[in-house]
DNA sequence: AAAGCGGGGTT
DNA sequence: AACCCAGCTTT
C-alpha cells in the first residue's frame, strides 16, 4: 500500500466532525443502499431541498429489490420537482444491475461501482467509503473548493487538469482508519465554514495550515471557469380542454425534461397568430378542432441550467370533429404520447417542471 | 474538452 | 442577475 502523508490538519478536521457533524438518516447505518440513494439525491443539489425527497423515497421503495421491481414513470415521478431526472432513471437501472448481477450485494470495490449506471468516481467513492469503511475517496465540489484554498491549487478546478491535481492530493491525505467519516467531514465542513463565497476564516479549525488564509488569497480560491450560455425561449401554452377533460402531450424520450407530461406547447412562435396555427395543427392532428382564447392567463418565467423558457398560457375549447363518439373511444384512439385527463387525475403523473405551474389554472373537480 | 441536464437558495 | 450546489452522461 502506498505511503501515506497524515497533515495535522486532517485529525483537527476529524475532531471538528465529531462535534460538529450533521445527523441525517443514512449516515452511520452502514446500508450501502441508503448511501447510494442519499447520494444521487445530493447531486448539484442542497441537502435540505433533498430530504424530504429522500425520505418519501424510502417509504416508497425501501430495498434495493423494491426499487428494481419499480417502473421508470414510478420512479420519476418520485422524482419530480427534484431535477436533473436522468439520475432516478439511472438509480433504478443501476440497482436493477445489482439485484440481476451481483447477487443484491452493492459491489465492494470502485471498478464494478463505477460500471454501475448513475454511479460515477465521487458517488463511487462515498458509498464505498461511508457504507463499507473502504479507502476510496469522494471527491466533490467542497473538496475541489477545500483542497483548492488548503494547498494553493490555481488551477480551474472545473477542469480536467485541476481535478487531477486535487484528487491525487485527496488520495495522499486520506486517513485510512477513517475514509468515511473524512470524505463526510469534507462534506460539512464545506457546507458550513469553507462555504463558497465568502468562507468563515473566523471560525475554521484549520487556518493555521490554509494556504489561502496564510497569504491572504481567500477571495481569489477556488479558481472556476465555467462558460455556460443560457438561451431565450418563447413558449406558448394552450390549457385546452373537452368536457371535464384537459389534453396532455408526453414530451419525447430525449431531450429536456424527456417522457414528462406538459400542457401542448409551442416553441419559438412570434405571435399569438403563429402560436394559434401552431396549436391548431398539433390538435387537428388528432382530430379536434380549437377556439382558442386571445388572453393570457398567466406569465411565466423559467430557467434552466441551460435556456431559460418565457411561458404565455391561454384557455381553449376542443371540438372532436370525427364521427359522434363516447370520450372513452377518443381516448383509446389517442396517440401514445397523448392524454385526455380530469383536473383530479393531473398527481398521477410527472409534470414537465413549469408546466406543473399551470395545473392551478385548471378549476377543482370534486 | 465541451455540452446537456433542473431547480432553488444565496449573495 | 450571477453564483453554485454531496455530478454523470453523451457528444
Amino acid at each position: 500500500m502506498k505511503e501515506m502523508n497524515n497533515p495535522k490538519w486532517v485529525p483537527q478536521l476529524l475532531a471538528w466532525y465529531d462535534v460538529n457533524k450533521r445527523d441525517l438518516p443514512w449516515r452511520d447505518c452502514g446500508d450501502p443502499y441508503k448511501v447510494w440513494v442519499s447520494e444521487v439525491m445530493s447531486q448539484q443539489t442542497r441537502i435540505e431541498a433533498m430530504k424530504p425527497y429522500y425520505d418519501n423515497w424510502m417509504r416508497l421503495f425501501p430495498t434495493l429489490e423494491e426499487l428494481a421491481k419499480a417502473t421508470e414513470d414510478e420512479v420519476v415521478h418520485a422524482w419530480q420537482g427534484l431535477g436533473y431526472y436522468s439520475r432516478a432513471r439511472n438509480l433504478r437501472l443501476g440497482v436493477q444491475d445489482v439485484v440481476n448481477n451481483y447477487g443484491g450485494v452493492v459491489p465492494h470495490n470502485r471498478k464494478d461501482m463505477e460500471s454501475l449506471k448513475g454511479v460515477g468516481s465521487y458517488t463511487a467513492g462515498a458509498v464505498l467509503s461511508m457504507a463499507y469503511g473502504e479507502p476510496e475517496v469522494a471527491v466533490d465540489g467542497n473538496v475541489l473548493r477545500i483542497y483548492a484554498r488548503l494547498y494553493g491549487i490555481f488551477d480551474d478546478i472545473l477542469g480536467t487538469k485541476g481535478k487531477k491535481a486535487i484528487t491525487a492530493i485527496v488520495e495522499d491525505t486520506l486517513p485510512h482508519d477513517r475514509p468515511g467519516d473524512f470524505n463526510q467531514a469534507l462534506m460539512d465542513f464545506g457546507s458550513a465554514v469553507c462555504i463558497p463565497k465568502t468562507p468563515r476564516c473566523g471560525e475554521c479549525p484549520i487556518v493555521n495550515t490554509c494556504y489561502a488564509y496564510q497569504h491572504n488569497v481567500t477571495d481569489q480560491l477556488p479558481v472556476r471557469i465555467k462558460k455556460t450560455k443560457v438561451v431565450d425561449v418563447p413558449i406558448f401554452v394552450g390549457i385546452l380542454s373537452y368536457g371535464d377533460y384537459y389534453l396532455l402531450h408526453k414530451r419525447p424520450n430525449r431531450g429536456l425534461l424527456r417522457s414528462m407530461w406538459e400542457f401542448p406547447s409551442v416553441e419559438n412562435a412570434d405571435s399569438y397568430d403563429a402560436a394559434e396555427s401552431g396549436l391548431t395543427e398539433l390538435v387537428g392532428a388528432l382530430g379536434f378542432g380549437l377556439s382558442l382564447q386571445p388572453v393570457i392567463v398567466k406569465e411565466l418565467t423559467h430557467v434552466f441550467s441551460h435556456r431559460k423558457w418565457f411561458m404565455k398560457a391561454f384557455r381553449g375549447d376542443l371540438q372532436y370533429t370525427g364521427d359522434h363518439t363516447s370520450i372513452e373511444t377518443i381516448q383509446t384512439q389517442l396517440p401514445k404520447d397523448w392524454m385526455l385527463i380530469k383536473r383530479e387525475e393531473f398527481a398521477d403523473y410527472a409534470w414537465a417542471g413549469p408546466h406543473g405551474k399551470l395545473t392551478e389554472l385548471c378549476p377543482i373537480v370534486e
